[in-house]
DNA sequence: ACCATATTTCTAGTTTTATCGAAATATATA
DNA sequence: TATATATTTCGATAAAACTAGAAATATGGT
C-alpha cells in the first residue's frame, strides 16, 4: 500500500465519528450494517451521518451494497487489513515491534 | 486504547507530510533523527515541519529530547504498538483477519 | 560579547472539513 | 398514484487545518 492512499485512509480513520462508524461496521461482521442502523446506534444527524459514511466509501475502507430501500455499509477487510501492513512493514524498525 | 485517542493518533497520520515524518523516523530507529534530518528528507519549509512535528508530539506518536543545539524526534513504538493493537483487537470481527 | 546553527513562534491568508436543517431522490407497499 | 421509509444532496455557516515568510528563541563555539 503506498503512503498516499494509507494516509488518506488514516484521515478518515482520524474523526472520531468515523471511527465509531467503522468499528460498529466492523464488528457487524463482513454482512456489514444499513446505514440507518448507524443512525440509531450513534445518533448522528442523517445528512452529517451520510457525509462521514460518504468519506469512508471514498477512502476505500467501506462499500456499499443496496437491499430495497436499506443501503448497507460493508467493511473491506481487505483494506484494514493493508493499513495494518502499512504499521508493520512500512512503519516499523525491524527489531521494534514483535508479533506478540 | 480508548476510540478518542486512537482518533486523534490516526487523524496525524492521515496527512501525507505527516506520515513520511513518521515512516522517516521509524526507520531511524530508537533513536530517532534531529528536525534538520527531517527537513533535508522531505523538503518542507521549516516552520510548516515544525507545525506537523508538534502534531506528532502532542497526539503521543513522538517524543523529543534535545541534545545541543539538536532536537531529536523519537517515534514511540509502544503508541505504535497500540494503534495496530487498535485495528486488530477493536476493529476486527474475530474470524476476518488472521496473522500470517 | 558576537556569530552561526537549529528550531520554534508569530502572523496572516487560503483551503478544507464539519455540521445540520430542509428539500430531493429512491424504493416499496397499499 | 398516494404514502411511508431510507438515504442523499443542497445550501449555508462555522470551525479547523495547512502553509510559509519573518521574527524570535535556544544553544554552542570563537
Amino acid at each position: 500500500m503506498e503512503l498516499e492512499s494509507a494516509a488518506k485512509a488514516f484521515k478518515e480513520l482520524g474523526h472520531p465519528s468515523r471511527l465509531a462508524i467503522f468499528k460498529h461496521l466492523v464488528k457487524a461482521g463482513h454482512q456489514g450494517a444499513p446505514v440507518g442502523e448507524l443512525q440509531q446506534a450513534l445518533e448522528i444527524p442523517n445528512s452529517t451521518l451520510s457525509h462521514h459514511v460518504s468519506a469512508l466509501v471514498a477512502s476505500g475502507l467501506v462499500k456499499q451494497h443496496r437491499d430495497g430501500r436499506t443501503l448497507y455499509c460493508i467493511p473491506q477487510f481487505e483494506a484494514l487489513r493493508g493499513l495494518i501492513d502499512f504499521l508493520m512493514n512500512e512503519c516499523c524498525a525491524s527489531d521494534q515491534i514483535s508479533t506478540n
